[in-house]
DNA sequence: TTCAGTGCAAACGGTTTGCACCGCG
DNA sequence: CGCGGTGCAAACCGTTTGCACTGAA
């Protein structure tokens, strides 16, 4: 929290209370919770808390890249109708998804999963990055239809 | 499109001109629309088509395995205070999400995309299945926070 | 003292639902 | 002809925004 509080300074973010509570519940569980989420578990010592608030500060720590966010393309969901077993190549300018395929993606080993009560259904990987259009600024970015 | 129609009678799934359309235009494309993209496009021919029967269409066809929805955990987005470099492991019964780092995750190669254009910035494994407690049927499957 | 941050309430956008009607099988 | 599918409108829910107030620096 020192470390905290100690970067909120370095980036001239004020340190409120409310910012402590905040990275503090997030900082304090390893369950990824949602804003709702921390915004209960805030609450019951922090009444006066706002949701808005919980939103605007996970967006600037995240900003900052103090939290992350874990939710890719979570605008909309995204269908296809490409049946085979396949990842994505997503271009975080435009929203662009490209499938690709690759056989040893596929065979990722899952015995540290396993090993972990964890029963492997699915490996998906994502890659994020720019696409050609995205990578030369010359473009206009469009956004998904 | 035939083979679709095959699935559907198999399925027991009537086929009706809205979900022909609905699916051909998801086939159509490689764009991965969103509901919405395909309402738009499907709309021009077919005026009387309606927003919710796009939604309750492809439900249908993703419980059926026809067709796929790309957008993880899309219900709400998911805050983490670790920041270095991991992967997920999500139960797709519960909704509980687990970190876990893995070096050779981390190289995986990026040859393919950049000879694609593609400048690759991130490589994010998602490995779903079933947690230990939602693997064994006794225990109750809750909701994440 | 100043301006970033907060709290409220209202708006938003994607998605779901209830219900009456329609048309596929 | 029966029941699954459709269309409309309203509800939902996570998230964002506008704005006046507050408190950290």
């Amino acid at each position: 929290m020192t470390h905290f509080v100690g970067q909120c300074r370095l980036r001239k973010l004020a340190v409120t209370p409310q910012r402590l509570a905040i990275y503090g519940a997030l900082a304090r569980t390893d369950a990824h919770p949602t804003a709702e989420g921390l915004y209960r578990a805030i609450h019951v010592r922090y009444p006066t808390i706002s949701l808005a608030t919980v939103y605007k500060t996970l967006e600037t720590l995240e900003r900052e890249g103090l939290i992350s966010r874990f939710s890719f393309l979570h605008q909309a969901a995204r269908y296809d109708a490409n049946q085979e077993r396949h990842h994505h190549r997503v271009c975080i300018q435009c929203g662009r998804v490209e499938d690709f395929t690759d056989r040893a993606l596929d065979r990722l080993p899952t015995g540290v999963h396993q090993r972990r009560g964890f029963k492997v259904l699915a490996q998906l990987v994502q890659v994020n990055g720019l696409c050609r259009r995205c990578k030369h600024p010359a473009g206009r970015s469009v956004r998904p239809t």
